[in-house]
RNA sequence: GGCGGAAUGGCCGAGUGGCUUAGGCAAGGGCCUGCAAAGCCCUGUACGCGGGUUCGAUUCCCGCUUCCGCCUCCA
C-alpha cells in the first residue's frame, strides 16, 4: 500500500514517492510570532504532526523543518506600541507557540530556523534572482518581477491579469508592477536593519522560507505544508522565486483546512481567536488534540463548544478502555511498528491521512475490547488495548505517552493508592453487610476528594476525576 | 471581477452509482448493577434546490441557491 497525498499544485491525490527512496523532507510554515497561538494555528501543527508520525511509522527517514518568522510589520508595530524591542515580542510569542506545540503533543521538528538568522542565504538567493533577471532593486527594496516568470500563478491557479490590483497601503511607488512582491524591504527609521549589497533593510516574508527550506532540505525536497490561507500569495511567491532561481523546491504541496468560528475564519486580525493557553484550562490537552485532529485535515473545522465536548466524550471512551484493559499502567510507548497496526487503520492513513476512518477502526476495536472485558477475557482485552494504543500513538493520542501520561510522582501515587484502598476496603465491608448508606457515603467522600470509584466484575477500581 | 472549497440523519463527521450505506456524541428501549458509573445490545425512514444521464443517483452531468477561504498580514 502506498501513501497517497492530496497535492495542491495538481489538485489531485497522488502517490507519494519521495525523491530519495527511504527518505523524506518536510518543510512546514510555522508561526509568524506576532501573537500567541490560537487553535487554528495549532490545528495546523497537529495535522502535520500526524503526517510526521505516519511518515516515520511507514519507515521513512524524515527531516522535518518548521520555520519561525521572527520579523514582520506586526511584530514591529507591537513592539513600538508597547515600547519594547521587536526581538522581545518575537521571543515571547515563539515561547508561547513552543509551549502550545508541546502541550498538544506535537513532536519537535528536527530544525526550527528563524528568519533573521538566515540573511546571508537570502542575500545569495536575491543575487541569483537579480543576475537571472527575475528580480530588481528599487528604492532600497528588492522586488521579484512577476512578469519575468511565466508560470507565476501555477500553484494557486491565479492568473496575474485577473488579480485585483494590490491596494498597497504604503503607497511605495518603487514597484514596477503592483503584482511584484518584495523580497527585501528597505530600511525605515526605527526598524532593525541588516546590510545587503542593495542597502540596509529587513527580510520580506516569502524569501525567508525559500532560503531556509533549501538550506536545510536541499534545492528540491518532498513536501511543503501550511495552512490553506498561505497558498496565495505566500506559497505562490515562494515557488516562483525558488523556481526562477533554478531550485525545484517542493514536490508536493499540502494545505490544512482552517478553523472557523461561527462560520468565520479564526484569525488574529478578526479578533475571534481562541487561544490555546485559554482552551487548555477548559479541556484537557489530549481532548483538544482529539477534537482538532478528528476531522479530515483538509476540511474546515467550525468550532463550537458542543462539538469540542462531543470529541472529548469520544476520546474518554477510548481512553477509559485503554486504562482499564492495558497491561502495565503507564508503560510509555514510542511510535509503533507499522506491522502491528490493523490493516484498515493503515489503509485509512495511507489514503491522504483519512483520520476519520482511522478513528472508526479505533472505536470498533474499543467496542471489541470492552466486550472482551465484560466477558472477563482480560487477556484478550489487553491485546486489543495494545492495538488501540498503537493506533493512538500514530495519532499522538496514546494516553500513556508523553505528554498525556500522569506525571505525578510514582511513589506518591502508591501512597494515594494505599489510602484509597483503605477506604475502598471499608466500603466493600459495608456493602457486604448491605449497609449501602455507609458504602455510598464513602464513595461520595472519595468523589468529593476527586477520586472516582467504579465497581467492576473484578472489584472496585478508582481513578482521579478529570 | 478572478481562483478554489463546502452543503449528509438532533449534533459532529466519513463515504459511495445498487450491496449489512462508516464511526462518534446525544436521545429512547433493553441487559448488567444494591444503587451508581462504565460497558454491551437494539432503535432512529440523512444526503441544499431544479433538471438530465441511467434499469437505478446522495454519489455522474447541467443549472440554481446558500455559505466559506484566497486575490492585503494571516496556520
Amino acid at each position: 500500500m502506498t501513501l497517497r497525498l492530496y497535492d495542491t499544485a495538481t489538485r489531485s491525490v497522488r502517490d507519494f514517492l519521495p525523491a530519495t527512496p527511504g527518505k523524506a523532507g518536510l518543510y512546514l510554515c510555522g508561526a509568524t510570532v506576532q501573537a500567541p497561538p490560537h487553535i487554528g494555528h495549532i490545528r495546523s501543527g497537529v495535522s502535520f504532526d500526524i503526517l510526521v508520525r505516519w511518515l516515520k511509522v511507514t519507515g521513512l527517514d524524515l527531516t522535518f523543518c518548521r520555520n519561525v518568522t521572527d520579523i514582520d510589520d506586526k511584530i514591529l508595530r507591537t513592539a513600538s506600541a508597547e515600547d519594547s524591542q521587536w526581538w522581545a515580542v518575537a521571543e515571547r510569542n515563539q515561547r508561547a507557540f513552543s509551549r502550545a506545540y508541546d502541550v498538544l503533543g506535537c513532536l519537535p521538528p528536527d530544525v526550527e530556523p528563524r528568519a533573521t538568522g538566515h540573511v546571508p542565504e537570502m542575500i545569495t538567493l536575491m543575487q541569483r534572482l537579480i543576475e537571472s533577471g527575475h528580480a530588481y532593486a528599487a528604492g532600497g527594496d528588492v522586488y521579484f518581477d512577476v512578469s519575468s516568470w511565466e508560470s507565476y500563478g501555477a500553484l494557486s491557479g491565479q492568473r496575474p491579469e485577473h488579480m485585483r490590483a494590490a491596494g498597497d497601503a504604503d503607497g511605495e511607488g518603487a514597484k514596477r508592477d503592483p503584482r511584484d512582491f518584495a523580497l527585501w524591504k528597505g530600511h525605515k527609521p526605527g526598524e532593525p536593519r541588516w546590510e545587503t549589497p542593495w542597502g540596509p533593510g529587513r527580510p520580506g516574508w516569502h524569501l525567508e522560507c525559500s532560503a531556509m527550506a533549501t538550506k536545510y532540505l536541499g534545492e528540491t525536497f518532498d513536501i511543503h505544508g501550511g495552512g490553506l490561507d498561505l497558498v496565495f500569495p505566500h506559497h505562490e511567491n515562494e515557488l516562483a522565486q525558488s523556481r526562477a532561481a533554478g531550485d525545484g523546491l517542493a514536490r508536493y504541496w499540502l494545505h490544512n483546512g482552517l478553523v472557523t468560528l461561527g462560520g468565520e475564519k479564526m484569525s488574529k486580525s478578526l479578533g475571534n481567536s481562541l487561544l490555546v493557553d485559554a482552551m487548555v484550562t477548559q479541556v484537557r490537552p489530549a481532548e483538544l488534540r482529539y477534537y482538532l485532529g478528528q476531522a479530515h485535515y483538509r476540511s474546515d473545522l467550525d468550532y463550537s463548544p458542543d462539538a469540542l465536548a462531543e470529541a472529548a466524550a469520544a476520546y474518554r471512551r477510548i481512553e477509559g478502555f485503554v486504562t482499564r484493559a492495558a497491561e502495565p499502567r503507564g508503560a510509555p510507548g514510542g511510535l509503533p511498528p507499522a506491522s502491528i497496526l490493523p490493516a484498515a487503520f493503515a489503509a485509512a492513513l495511507d489514503d491522504d491521512l483519512a483520520v476519520p476512518q482511522a478513528l472508526a477502526v479505533v472505536h470498533e476495536t474499543v467496542t471489541d475490547g470492552n466486550t472482551a472485558l465484560a466477558a472477563g477475557d482480560q487477556a484478550g482485552a489487553a491485546k486489543l488495548a495494545e492495538s488501540v494504543r498503537a493506533m493512538l500513538a500514530v495519532l499522538g493520542l496514546d494516553p500513556f505517552a508523553a505528554p498525556w501520561s500522569a506525571t505525578a510522582d510514582a511513589g506518591l501515587r502508591d501512597v494515594v493508592d494505599a489510602l484509597v484502598s483503605v477506604a475502598l476496603g471499608q466500603r466493600q465491608a459495608a456493602r457486604a453487610r448491605k449497609d449501602y448508606a455507609a458504602a455510598d457515603a464513602i464513595r461520595d467522600q472519595l468523589q468529593a476528594a476527586g477520586v472516582v470509584v467504579e465497581d467492576t466484575p473484578a472489584g472496585p477500581r478508582w481513578e482521579l476525576a478529570r
